[in-house]
DNA sequence: TCGTCCGGCGTTTTT
DNA sequence: CGCCGGACGA
């Protein structure tokens, strides 16, 4: 038995809304996912639901484990097995693995990412051919953002749009059609068709659909403001024999529009689901009284949202602070200043979040930490598997696994150099064309096509040959390590770099890379192939990385700079949100563009609402923008909140002595001065 | 096949 | 101001 007393009256009837459509509607730091972990352990441990009948769907792998993991913690192994928690990519995943054969794939696709997007993109401008010189990025996000729409490359021309006056609109419709069929050639999907395609089986058979949804009694979507139009369409397919349908989300936290996410599908849940239970968490576990009225006034000057208030049992008399400081080296030093203070009175600097709008605010506070020795870590940047030697060996993997996929193949047919150029794989490329075969096909049937070089073709096909049976029998950590040392990876690192310290850095990569085999043959046992495998590698699934497995619950002893938007979820006990400028936040562009600038004013509410105890923020008078200095406003948001925080000019007295400091507040903020020992 | 020079541009990001 | 991508030349 779970017993549900620990919850408040409204996470309490959440958590007991089982049956029909349900929306919680969970403000910031209301305990959202305690929620919905307990209704999963009430649904299974009292009212006996099985748990394979139960699905949850987040967006990020982060989530969806720590979904996992706190439900384990409530109901222990046995009872959580088989819940699938899990995210919107494995799930759909999941799904075409099994029935993707019904749409003209094989199972055993690949999954393309953003560069082998953009390589077919170009090809595909390439044979369009006109004066005008498209940017491929953007041809591509166009078609990204058909597909989320749920628009398919046949409908894109009927589509609203569609423009025919527009050049860019007519250089899109040649390239999706040009790219999806070369897709299908390649037996590879996108990460957006990962999800386009479970809709498009589950329109063409609905009984596929219905096998799905009877399967899961139980669907709980989470961040369900971050949805799009085709994640809806995916739903509806869910929950066609049942409408067991709880979504939670905070539409005050909608900050992915910008890459398809839809705000309406929380808005009108009602309308889409009539009949449906909501229920509000406005209880706010994490912030003192002061930061949630800050937080509050700001959201409410959004029109479009549903109204909340959320409230706090924690008192202070910490007001916010606001800082106004002279360009952003003075933004930076007195930041760290503080930091460096606040360390050396014994404070943990994992309590410490420096948060901004883009990722060239972080520079000049790097430096200063650099500095003053202050240690932190800057979240986001370069992922594992998109360093080029990683995907060199990931490419290798998905010829074997699947050898259509042609943008792998291309990548790794020359490395190391093994002298099949360009010349040589034109040749084939136009067999392979010509003669509706695969890339690796044509080479396998035709060596003879390289001339002179036919034998280094044949070696080729040789070696793809012999590790697909290599994979089959023996382990996969044993077999990926054997192949890097086959074909001389390491070696060939070393010549590809002259600086002898980057080349160390690649080469550790590759040890690395087979750590995380050996670690993923360890967690998947008979599970563990090269297919699932490169599938996972392929989603960022790194929740093997015994990084994350070593400092789970405790942070660093260190500072975490990111940006806003990879905030959300997380909380601080001190927030430093700088640069509340006009033109950073909100940004230029939403200014400039006439756009709605509501999202951004989500992002500021976001930002302040991570922090529990303390929230700092800053604005520079004047910055340095691309070479030039300019003189800067603080944000309309500030307006917006003020007199909710207490606004200091550090210009003033940014490098006056402690003694100087206090006396100047002192005359200017009289009321203030109680504030002066924190 | 690689290196170099020039021009354009400059948010946010997961899978 | 600096980076990145494309074009072009050695």
């Amino acid at each position: 038995m779970i017993s549900l007393s620990g919850l408040n009256p409204e996470q309490r009837s959440a958590a007991e809304a089982i049956e029909g459509p349900v929306l919680i509607l969970a403000g910031a730091g209301s305990g959202k996912t305690r929620t919905i972990t307990y209704r999963i352990a009430h649904m299974v441990s009292n009212l006996a639901i099985p748990g394979k009948n139960i699905l949850g769907v987040s967006f990020t792998n982060k989530a969806a484990k720590e979904m996992r993991e706190r439900v384990i913690a409530l109901l222990g192994k046995t009872k959580s097995r088989g819940i699938t928690l899990t995210t919107f990519h494995s799930l759909g995943v999941k799904i075409l693995k099994k029935e993707i054969d019904k749409l003209g794939y094989h199972l055993n696709f690949s999954i393309y990412d953003t560069s082998d997007q953009l390589g077919i993109i170009r090809e595909a401008l390439k044979v369009y051919q006109t004066d005008k010189k498209f940017d491929h990025k953007r041809i591509l996000s166009k078609i990204g953002s058909m597909k989320n729409r749920g628009i398919s490359s046949e409908d894109f021309l009927s589509s609203p749009y569609f423009d025919e006056e527009e050049p860019y609109d007519l250089a899109t419709e040649y390239a999706y059609r040009y790219y999806q069929d070369k897709l299908k050639f390649f037996n590879a999907i996108d990460f957006d068709d990962i999800l386009f395609l479970v809709v498009e089986l589950f329109d063409k058979y609905p009984e596929v659909a219905e096998k799905y949804s009877e399967k899961f009694q139980y669907i709980m979507i989470d961040e369900y403001q971050d949805t799009n139009g085709l994640q809806l369409k995916l739903i509806m397919g869910l929950v066609s024999k049942h409408d067991n349908l709880c979504v939670v989300g905070d539409d005050d936290q909608s900050i992915y529009a910008f890459r398809g996410a839809d705000i309406t599908n929380i808005l009108e849940f009602e309308r889409q689901f009539p009949n449906a239970k909501v229920i509000k968490l406005e209880q706010n576990y994490r912030s003192t009284s002061p930061i949630l009225s800050l937080a509050n006034h700001i959201i409410k000057e959004n029109k479009q949202r549903r109204a909340k208030t959320l409230w706090s049992t924690k008192e202070s008399n910490l007001k916010p602070i606001l800082w106004a400081m002279g360009d952003t080296d003075h933004e930076a030093q007195v930041v760290v200043d503080e930091i460096a203070k606040f360390q050396a009175k014994g404070g943990h600097l994992g309590d410490i979040a420096i948060l901004y709008r883009s990722n060239t605010q972080a520079q000049p506070i790097e430096d200063e930490l650099r500095i003053a020795q202050v240690p932190y870590t800057v979240l986001g940047g370069q992922k594992f598997y998109e360093k080029k030697e990683i995907k060199d060996l990931i490419a290798y993997f998905s010829v074997m696994v699947n050898p259509y996929d042609q943008m792998a193949l291309r990548r790794i047919l020359n490395v190391p150099h093994r002298g099949i150029g360009n010349a040589t794989l034109d040749k084939f490329l136009l067999y392979s064309e010509q003669n509706n075969v695969s890339l690796f096909e044509a080479m396998q049937a035709h060596p003879d096509l390289a001339g002179p070089r036919a034998g280094n073709i044949q070696d080729f096909v040789k070696l793809i040959h012999t590790y697909q049976e290599k994979f089959k029998q023996n382990s996969l950590a044993e077999s990926c390590s054997v192949f890097v040392e086959d074909i001389k990876f390491l070696q060939y690192i070393d010549k590809q770099y002259d600086n002898a310290k980057q080349a160390d850095r690649r080469k550790n990569d590759i040890m690395m890379f087979l750590e995380s085999a050996e670690r993923f043959q360890k967690f998947q046992s008979d599970q563990a192939t090269l297919k699932n495998f490169v599938e996972k590698l392929l989603l960022q699934d790194n929740q093997d990385r015994q990084e994350d497995e070593e400092d789970e619950d405790i942070r660093k002893n260190e500072v975490t700079m990111m940006t806003l938007h990879s905030s959300k979820g997380l909380e601080f006990d001190i927030v430093y949100l700088i640069g509340m400028e006009e033109e950073i936040l909100p940004h230029k562009k939403t200014i400039t563009d006439g756009e709605d600038i509501s999202e951004e004013r989500r992002l500021a509410y976001v930002g302040v609402t991570r922090a529990r105890e303390k929230l700092f923020m800053t604005f520079c008078k004047e910055r340095k923008i691309y070479g030039r200095k300019v003189t800067r406003y603080p944000s309309r948001f500030l307006y917006e909140m003020d007199p909710l925080y207490v606004n200091q000019d550090r210009t003033t007295f940014g490098h006056l002595t402690e003694e100087e400091k206090e006396e100047h507040i002192k005359s200017t903020f009289a009321s203030l001065s109680s504030l002066l020992d924190d």
